[in-house]
DNA sequence: CAGGATCCTAAACGATACTG
DNA sequence: CAGTATCGTTTAGGATCCTG
């Protein structure tokens, strides 16, 4: 997901955010620490392979912090990394812009009069 | 690519822009009407299928306008839509990020001093 | 000029089972 | 608890050829 390099800023930054379960990891580790089975929970319907996955990809973009700690059972926390909650603004951005047109659903691209 | 509901904000408005040549295609269009020749042109990499799909699905999420001129031989202008306006915003958020942090590339993740 | 049709590959993601 | 390994499906996008 980040094989070849971007060019075009915006494709950089999408290539950070880009992921099915990406944003809710974001906004789930925003102002908070939170431990893998935690995220897991409050997202039920994402494999673990799958948020490993993207937890990885997250942590070699920088953008989150896995903190190992060596005991068993094993107990690993993740949170935003300085560089990540620079991303924060730009999630809002993303957010506000998706509620704001969220009564445009994928259907209805004639003129809808605000109903 | 917006089969299912998008529950998340984030998740919608990635849906909008999500796609391998949506932010050039965005940018170009940008306060300019263009022909889809002139589309192909400026995006020398992009099959005219794939161009033609992108746009397709940018028209479908209602923020690029097709006009077509019925004329031999033919002429299809594309420009965004006041919906599509409203994105650029969002677009100027992730460019500037993507800007600002360009100097972290795909690897570079330890703490690299401005060398 | 601006496409449509068809075939193909790579990558993302899911399902399931196993592990230190 | 927090993974890894393997397999299978889906889909975005590319390559190529055809058309009004």
């Amino acid at each position: 997901m980040g094989e070849e390099i971007r060019y075009c800023p915006v494709e950089k930054a999408l290539a950070v955010i880009s992921g099915k379960w990406k944003p809710y990891i974001f906004r789930y580790l925003t102002g908070q620490t939170k431990r893998f089975g935690e995220l897991q929970r409050a997202l039920p319907h994402v494999t673990r392979k799958t948020l490993t996955q993207q937890l990885r990809e997250m942590e070699e973009d920088g953008v989150v912090i896995r903190k190992v700690y060596p005991q068993v059972p094993p107990k690993v926390e993740y949170s935003l990394s300085d560089y990540g909650k620079t991303l924060i603004p730009v999630m809002s951005s993303l957010s506000s812009w998706g509620q704001v047109h969220s009564k445009r659903d994928n259907h209805a691209r004639d003129n809808q009069p605000d109903g």
